[in-house]
RNA sequence: GUCCCCAUCGUCUAGAGGCCUAGGACACCAGCCUUUCACGUUGGUAACACGGGUUCGAAUCCCGUUGGGGACGCCA
């Protein structure tokens, strides 16, 4: 049997964390089995679908490599199937029209409520004569669910899960407008699109139960169900937006790469052995439904971070480069040919001290810099008097060296010696002067990087003028 | 309220009756490395929710309690 699997979200907001781990352990699931992997958009709700989140929902997925292998199927655009499907079963007596008003509906619930028993729709129009239909009201039609026993589904997550018949009231199928329900939908669609498994949020499992009723009614062969534990909060309580429950968007923006998400949300009720970071061969070869756990996950940014600063030190200079050009540009200014060269042959030092892009765009700010640079608190307290004079030292004794790192060091250090100080209290000013903070990657390795010229321009605008070297070293 | 599900360090988890003195990762603390900050590295703190069974033996199986979550729409 082929696999055929699929991620089915309603578009009434952006592709949300959790979704995207649905849809990436569905893409798991499909790929390890070598199946096909396809997407639904349950856009059957008018009023709440929109198509800003239809499209926030492709390029989510586009940017983790989730792309469907098939073009996405629209839901509301089968309506008629599925109404075709539920006359069906009402022409086979499997289904009945339903008088019931809304006013009604709430009074039975109120009363089963106040009563202790479950809040059910009592099945007061499944026998009735079609003929006492009261006038001018429109019917919806129900499933005629079986009234004993058990259904049971045997999911492949959570295991055998049972429940009781009377503890299921008959569903309503074909709305009083004529437009189907989202049972009904999804059970028809699943169907006629050969879905042969469902992996969905543990949210669906008590739909799972109905719709199985549905299945066993229209003589259908029902998928086998996965249904996988919600992520939580760091409070255990639902995932707010506070704390994470935010578009797969916002994690772009805030400087995560699809990677680290990805590597992230995999890890979240999924675990092989000891394995942390895991590459894309890797999941899909080892991916299975039995290795997911039945718990409910908290989401902790502080292990996407640690993963995505992993990421971030993976990855090519180049891709780098491009992917803070534009945050660079918007925050310091236009990036000239070598600017962007400084960038790259920057970057290895770089990347090995940012933890998402955000940081890595902001720790490379310095290189792309006009003089005379921008200085911060720091390190303007850091340029006193005394450290400006060494700096004019500093930069005299570079202006007589061949222009690399190694070089440069050695003449700072025999300059540190000759003055009895320590190499830190000549590099500090030197980073602050030349960086504009008092961190950075090592300063003789930016001062290669930068350039003679711009290097020495910088030490320059922060040296002090016309000082005596000797009195200024005391 | 009714039904369903879940329960190992702060967090993600390994663990499928003896390999457990409970392992790894993140976070945290300390040391080393070091021109700063990171990286790296060495070590450390830290968990089987509770109570009963079953068994020679239980984190692992069963029951209960407690705690958490989810579902109960002519929403999806």
């Amino acid at each position: 049997m082929t696999v055929v699997a699929r991620f089915a979200p309603s578009p009434t907001g952006f592709l949300h964390i959790g979704g995207a781990r649905t849809a990436l352990f569905n893409w798991l699931f499909a790929r390890h089995h070598r199946g096909k992997y396809l997407l639904r958009i349950e856009d059957t709700d008018r009023q709440r679908s929109t198509q800003a989140a239809i499209e926030a929902i492709f390029d989510g997925l586009h940017w983790l490599g989730l792309d469907p292998d098939e073009p996405p199927v629209f839901q509301f655009a089968r309506a008629g199937r599925h109404a075709e499907v539920a006359r069906d079963l009402l022409a086979k007596d499997r289904a009945y029209r339903c008088y019931a008003t809304p006013q009604e509906l709430d009074q039975m619930r109120a009363k089963a409520k106040a009563e202790g028993r479950p809040m059910r729709y009592d099945g007061r129009w499944r026998e009735r004569d079609p003929a006492e239909a009261p006038q001018g009201v429109p019917p919806v039609i129900r499933l005629k669910a079986p009234q004993q026993g058990e259904t049971l589904i045997e999911d492949r997550v959570q295991g055998p899960v049972t429940v009781a018949n009377e503890q299921l009231d008959d569903m309503v199928l074909l709305r009083a407008d004529g437009t189907p329900t989202y049972m009904l939908s999804v059970v028809v669609d699943d169907h006629d699109m050969g879905i042969t498994h469902v992996i969905r949020g543990d949210d669906h499992l008590t739909n799972a139960f109905r719709q199985a009723q549905l299945y066993n009614a229209c003589d259908w062969q029902m998928p086998i169900f996965a249904h996988i534990p919600l992520i939580h909060g760091p409070d255990g309580a639902k995932l707010s937006k506070r704390h994470g429950a935010l578009g797969v968007d916002a994690y772009r923006e805030m400087g995560y790469l699809p990677e680290a998400v990805r590597n992230y949300l995999l890890r979240l009720g999924w675990a092989h052995g000891d394995a942390e970071i895991i590459s894309t061969d890797e999941a899909i070869a080892w991916f299975d439904l039995d290795a997911i756990g039945r718990s409910p996950a908290r989401f902790d940014f502080a292990k996407l971070t640690s993963l995505n600063a992993h990421y971030l030190r993976e990855a090519t200079d180049e891709h780098l480069v491009s992917e803070i050009l534009p945050r660079l540009q918007a925050s310091a200014g236009p990036v000239d040919e070598m600017m962007r060269e400084r960038l790259l042959r920057g970057m290895a030092s770089l990347k090995a001290r940012a933890r998402t892009l955000l940081d890595l765009a902001q720790s490379a700010e310095f290189y792309i810099r006009k003089r005379p640079i921008p200085l911060s608190e720091k390190a303007t307290k850091l340029l006193d008097a005394e450290a400006r004079a060494r700096l004019a030292l500093l930069g005299a004794a570079f202006e007589r060296c061949q222009w690399h790192a190694a070089e440069l060091e050695v003449a700072a250090r025999e300059l540190a010696e000759a003055s009895g100080l320590k190499l830190g209290e000549v590099a500090q000013p030197l980073r602050a002067a030349v960086t504009g903070s008092t961190v950075s990657p090592p300063i003789f390795e930016v001062l290669e990087v930068l350039g003679r010229e711009e290097a020495l321009g910088r030490i320059r605008d922060s040296a002090t003028q016309g000082t005596s070297p000797i009195s200024a070293v005391q």
